[in-house]
Parts: C-alpha cells; structure tokens; sequence
DNA sequence: TTAGTAATGGAAACCATTATCAATAAGGAG
DNA sequence: CTCCTTATTGATAATGGTTTCCATTACTAA
C-alpha cells in the first residue's frame, strides 16, 4: 500500500520535459510563489492530466490518481482541480453532459491552443486547431474593443461548435 | 384562483408583435407543426422569456409564471424550457454558477444576436454585439471548413468571454 | 523538537435537474 | 356540444455531481 511519506517514488519526469520546454515540474514555481504546498495528490493530479489529452471529469481523475494512490480522496481531487483552474494551470470545461471536464491550459497563444466541436447526440468532443490564427486576430481586437468599451478586463474565452458528428450524422 | 380553462385572459399580444414581425402567437405554428399541444404552462413560460432581456434560470421563470398561475409546477417549467430548446426557440446557456439560464433565440443571423462577457468574480453578465458581422464572417468560414474537414453538422456555436467586470476590477 | 497552519479524506449535506405516475386537459371525431 | 384518445401536468421522490464539515495528518519554519 502507497504511503504519503514516499513522494520520491512518483514519476515527475517524462513528457512534462519536453513539452512545455520548461522542464520537468515547471508549476512546482507557481505553487511555491503562492504559498501553496507540494503534496502527493497534487503531484498525482497534474500527472495525469499531463500525460492525457483527453478531456477527464472529475471522477476520471479521481480513478487514475486512485489506481497508484488508493489513498487519495474524491474530494481532494475537486478541491485541486478547483485550485488548478484558478491558479490558471487548468481549463474547466462545460460539454452539456453535466459534468465539468478538465484539461491542462497553455495559454490562448500557446501552440496547443484548440477549441471544440461537440456532438450533441452522442457527446463526441473533437478539438481542432484550424483558423487558430485568425480566430486569434479576431478575438485580440475584439478583446480589447470590449475591454474598451465596457471596461472589462479579458482573461479568458471560449469558443464551441454544437452539432452532429460524422457518426450520428449517418442514422 | 386562476383556473385552466381560462386561457384566453393570457397577454399574448404585447411585444411579440412587432418585435419578430412575425405576428403574435407566432410559434403556434411550429407547435402543431410538431404536433405540440398549446398549453397555458406553455404559453405563460414564453411569455415570461418574451417580456425580458436578461438571462433567467428555470427557477426564475417558474417564480415568474408562479405569480400569475400559482398552479405551473417547477417539473413543467424544467420540461417545457427543454422543448423550447430543443424545437430551437430557446438557447440554453451556462455561465459557470451551476444553473443553466434561458433566452429566446433569434438565430446566429438575427439582430439581437449578441455574445456574453461574464465576470469571473461577481458573475455579471455583459451582453454585447460588437464585432458581430466579423465575427460571423468568421464564424462562417470556421464553420464550413470544419464542416468539411471533420463531416460535422454544424447546427449552433458559443462564444463568451471570461474576465472582471469594471466594479469588480476597481478592488 | 515543536508549534502553527495547510492539506486531506470520509461522510453528510447541497441543490439543480430528472424520473415516476396518477390525474387532468387539449384537440379532433362524430 | 360531447366523447375519446393521448399529450401534458404536477407533487413527490430519486439522482448525481459537487461542496461542506470537521477531526486527523503532514509540511514548514524556528
């Protein structure tokens, strides 16, 4: 059985090098600055979500985590993913399925920066990344017409497609 | 007490008129096209979704419909917002406080078409319409292309923006 | 080592939304 | 107008994702 003095033994390496160029751990930075703690369900938490590129709820999460560390609790695993998302390191998102979804954010320029298209028969997400360039354009002057006009600071959008997917579209 | 065989004491003339140019009692049609029943639940709900601008949740239009039929329940007001929604009459919208809210439709190419800016922190909601035309101009072109790439049905699309709102960036 | 405090996890509470099901009313036929 | 069929309704109970509570545990600094 997993115990919480054994932190060493998580794997923190792998993609998390690459990826983002910041070597491994980059957000161990973040937490420190905001006085936040490194702990093992933490850890756990953005492995997974690293390591994916699927869009997991909550309980998905919470079931990967729970396959290593049996210990860690549904309610931690919202309590970080709420952390998360304000720290801005995670993107919560709303399919209409009744469930909120997570995903690591990099940023509305970073190069991943994708939105959805969403089957609103079978609930099939897919992401796309094309028009990125323009969208980006649009939304940059649109943004800061908007943050003109209405004094309204933009942090963040969300653009999403509603439909029929390629299978649903057959029957 | 009102009673149910009282319908005709219903305010449906008003604004309905002039505002789609369709008529009062425009949606009859698309009703018993459908094979819907015209009901006084029904035609209180689009009354109360007629007669505002803002963003109701189910709750607010079953207090709404409540004053004048005491008799609506919450079931039927859940019900027939989803019959709305799903006849296209009615967006279902969710700005992120865990209840979904209601608007009447007008379609992507209507006037009042409007996408959302929403605070992250009070959770004002700022409609706008700005940059509409280039929006869809966009939004048309994303769509067909995406529509090809991916054999996609588009039917409907979200916008909103995330951020503070004047107030509550002044703190 | 020792406080002091952040973090955790199990259980219970929350609360918007749905399912159930008997009673009722809309709309068409006669 | 009346009857009949079937859609619709509404009170209640159930659902299920998310939060709250709170006693326990584990970092961190001194």
């Amino acid at each position: 059985m997993p115990r919480w003095d054994t932190m060493h033994d998580l794997p923190t390496g792998g993609q998390a090098g690459g990826r983002h160029g910041r070597g491994p751990l980059w957000w161990h930075g973040r937490f420190h600055g905001c006085g936040y703690r490194i702990t093992v369900p933490r850890q756990a938490i953005l492995n997974v979500l690293s390591k994916t590129s699927e869009h997991l709820s909550a309980e998905d999460v919470y079931i990967a985590v729970h396959k290593i560390y049996p210990n860690v609790g549904l309610t931690t695993v919202y309590r970080t993913l709420e952390l998360l998302v304000q720290m801005g390191i995670v993107c919560k998102i709303d399919f209409g399925d009744k469930r909120a979804r997570y995903e690591l954010s990099e940023g509305p320029k970073g190069k991943r920066h994708h939105h959805h298209l969403v089957c609103t028969k079978c609930g099939r997400i897919i992401d796309y990344t094309d028009f990125i360039d323009k969208e980006i354009e649009l939304l940059t002057k649109t943004e800061k017409a908007l943050a003109k006009k209405h004094n309204f600071e933009i942090n963040n959008h969300l653009i999403q497609f509603y439909g029929l997917c390629s299978e649903c579209r057959k029957e």
